[in-house]
RNA sequence: GUGGUCGUAGCUCAGUUGGUUAGAGCGCUAGGUUGUGGCCCUAGAGGUCGGGGGUUCGAGUCCCCUCGGUCACCCCA
């Protein structure tokens, strides 16, 4: 053991859970594409600025959970807390035509303190649409998001959802409960009572007792919203109805970033039963793009966090439909050489194949190649150098009658079975080859110990 | 960042009120007569008991600090 280890909150992925994730991010790419979303790949680090917009964010996020610092040229610089400035950040540095809609896999990093499903190095999957406010849209993300889950084999999902007006109504709204809550200030949990005029809104967000009795008589965003974000906001419940996915009214729904407005969401699953059950939320942000310098321009999108998509599917039993192994095992009871030569043309072929590596006894080698998974061993010993033939053997024993008579029909140019390993082999699965096998046992003298092309492609048909 | 709790082999864990060379299962490696895996049997490797300091004749067991996990808060994916 070294006296090394990861940084706290971070994670070493070793296969085979790191093809877990892997399987993760292939699923939520084939599933946004049927939408017609590209990849975008932006930078882990931004100009601090990008999320730093002005002295009015005071999100957590940005106000001590980011990983600032500064380079060699003096320049201020963050990781990435979320992906959502970058994904504006570049789309207003190129302009590409609207509407704009990419999606993204990357690390997202937050100085925290880290817990399960919470870390301070975690992968977001997410999308974002811009350059259009048509409620349309609002379903395409939200359904993406939610269909998504749904066909990892996750259920007890739960879609809350909310709206926090916009630049119009928002004002208002927000002087409403401005006043309610100095009225109440007095009534709220100790933390609030001298901070709630920093973020008003977040004191809808709080869980203590106190905080939950004020905000149940405090005014609602929702019933104070203008008549474009009320007609917006109620088309993309009509089009959830329609589109059968079901969602919950959460009031308190406000969502730690500052730039979200009209329709925010999240997707929590039930099945986690800490407070880190949120696998997916986003909202849209009508107003970054002015935050960020750029023209006003919408967008909306959504992350997810695949640690937890993850722990949800390993709560819920999802199993991975992963195909383990390689196709063939080359054992080498001389040396190597040879391992290292068929090896090499099965690779160049495309086959995947594997070895074991040491000069290991013929058992230690087929122990190896049983634990590798693989379909078949290919075995060349000194019997085998001797007649210049190989020996295939089918590690499942079960499906080795329906592949030797298949492989028979192409392998006869250079495979050999001597007739006393056939014997073994027939003795071990207990079963014995019927007569239209029979010519299987022949011998087949090879020219070439090397597998010919013909037979590479067959193989790999075969495997596929 | 605040508070609680935990930390013994690669993994899951035993380890009596502090007392000899720290254990088990799984995994790993090698064998089980001379070339055939999975099951079984045998043996072996692997631990500065998270790290550092202290109390004591003696610490895996007690105290302090620190690192890490975990839970709640905060916040969020």
């Amino acid at each position: 053991m070294t006296s090394f280890q990861s940084p706290s909150g971070t994670k070493d992925w070793l296969y085979p859970e790191s093809e877990h994730m892997a399987y993760l991010v292939e699923s939520f790419k084939s599933h946004v594409e049927l939408a017609n979303y590209g990849l975008i790949l932006s930078p882990m680090f931004e100009d601090l600025g990008v999320f730093v917009r002005g002295v009015g964010d005071v999100s957590e996020l940005v106000t001590k959970e980011m990983y600032e610092f500064v380079d060699k040229g003096g320049r201020k610089l963050a990781l990435r807390p979320e992906g959502t400035a970058s994904v504006m950040r570049a789309f207003l540095q190129h302009n590409p035509p609207v509407p704009f809609k990419a999606w993204y896999v990357a690390p997202s990093f937050r100085y925290e303190r880290p817990q399960a499903g919470r870390y301070r190095q975690h992968h977001q999957v997410g999308l974002e649409a811009i350059g259009t406010d048509d409620p349309g849209l609002d379903l395409e993300i939200i359904s993406i998001l939610f269909d998504w889950l749904t066909s990892l084999g996750l259920g007890n999902l739960s879609l809350k959802l909310n709206c926090l007006g916009d630049t119009n109504c928002r004002p208002a709204y927000l002087e409403l409960l401005y006043s309610y809550l100095e009225k109440n200030q007095k009534f709220l949990c100790k933390e609030h009572m001298e901070r709630w005029s920093v973020n008003p809104l977040r004191v809808l967000d709080c869980k203590k007792p106190e905080c939950v009795a004020i905000k149940e008589d405090a005014p609602k965003i929702n019933k104070h919203l203008c008549p474009d974000c009320k007609l917006h906001f109620e088309t993309l419940l009509a089009a959830l109805d329609t589109a059968e996915i079901p969602y919950l009214l959460d009031d308190y729904l406000v969502r730690g970033l500052d730039y979200y407005m009209r329709t925010t969401f999240e997707v929590a699953s039930l099945s986690l039963e800490s407070a880190q059950n949120a696998v997916g939320g986003g909202g849209r942000y009508d107003n970054l793009a002015l935050a960020l310098g750029g023209n006003n321009t919408p967008g909306i999108g959504f992350a997810s966090g695949l640690e937890r998509v993850l722990l949800a599917c390993e709560k819920e039993g999802v199993v991975f439909p992963l195909d383990y192994g390689p196709s063939v095992f080359v054992i080498d009871l001389i040396g190597g050489h040879k391992a290292g030569e068929l090896t090499m043309t099965f690779r160049r072929a495309g086959v995947a194949c594997d070895r074991s590596f040491d000069n290991r006894s013929l058992k230690s080698q087929l122990r190896q190649a049983d634990k590798s998974r693989a379909k078949l061993a290919l075995i060349v010993g000194e019997r085998e150098k001797q007649n210049n033939s190989l020996q295939l053997k089918w590690l499942d024993a079960n499906m080795r009658e329906r592949f030797s008579a298949f492989l028979a029909d192409f392998l006869d140019s250079y495979v050999v079975s001597e007739s006393d390993d056939l014997s073994t082999m027939k003795s071990y699965s207990g079963k014995s080859y019927s007569g239209e096998n029979k010519d299987y046992t022949e011998q087949y003298q090879i020219s070439n110990t090397l597998p010919t092309d013909m037979a590479i492609r067959a193989i790999k048909e075969f495997f596929k």
